[in-house]
DNA sequence: CTGGGGATCATCT
DNA sequence: GATGATCCCCAGA
């Protein structure tokens, strides 16, 4: 009577909505080669209802994989020097997507410090750009399958308390509580909302 | 711990 | 040509 936990157990549950899935994605294990990250915070981005989404606007060729069925990863090139990673969920054709955000390191911790060499121990996968960093995601594995690797996604612990707030770094947006993180997590990004530019 | 400002380019209009 | 679902470094408390 074996209990055999299904390392895919978690890809049937993406198919709901994004501010549903989420949530349940908060100690979720994602791993890649020697790396293994616990997630702490993510945020629900709808299709095209969402002003925030990078769907918004309908299908270009960068925003293809968010169209296509849950399961695989959505990254994107951000501010002329980051890459930040998806998780499309929801039914295909929705383009709905939960950005991952932090995470705690659970295996390959050398690994993420030769990584970012410069970081403190807290701001190890603290925000979106340095989670790719530590698990050395890059533009490559964008529409990778979850279920195939080389990047995979596992359940982990229910987690006991999930808190909600404003999404992060969104403008003109309507007020979607749609970050999810769990609370006390040193990997938990400070909010701060966007800084305006200067103009020129 | 907090806050401010510069870096740098793929993507879309 | 404008714009970011950001990070890093620095200064100050």
């Amino acid at each position: 009577m074996a209990v055999s936990p299904e390392p895919s157990g978690l890809l049937p549950l993406l198919a709901g909505r994004p501010e549903e899935v989420a949530p349940l994605l908060l100690g979720a294990v994602l791993r890649h080669g020697d790396v293994a990250l616990r997630l702490t915070e993510v945020e629900a981005y709808a299709g095209q209802d969402d002003p925030g989404s990078h769907a918004y606007r309908g299908p270009t060729p960068r925003t293809q994989v968010m169209f296509g069925p849950a399961g695989r990863l959505y990254t994107y090139f951000s501010y002329g020097m980051h890459v930040c990673a998806n998780v499309v969920v929801g039914q295909e054709g929705t383009a709905a997507a939960v950005l991952l955000r932090a995470g705690e390191v659970v295996e390959g911790h050398e690994t993420v410090r030769r990584r970012r060499p410069r970081s403190s121990e807290r701001d190890l996968v603290r925000g979106p750009a340095r989670l790719c960093q530590a698990l050395g995601i890059t533009l490559e594995h964008g529409g990778a399958d979850l279920a195939a690797g080389p990047v995979t996604l596992e359940p982990g612990a229910a987690p006991q308390h999930v808190e909600t707030g404003p999404r992060v770094g969104l403008r003109g947006a309507p007020e979607r509580p749609w970050r999810y993180w769990l609370p006390g997590e040193p990997s938990v990004s400070t909010y701060r909302p966007a800084a305006p530019r200067r103009p020129r």
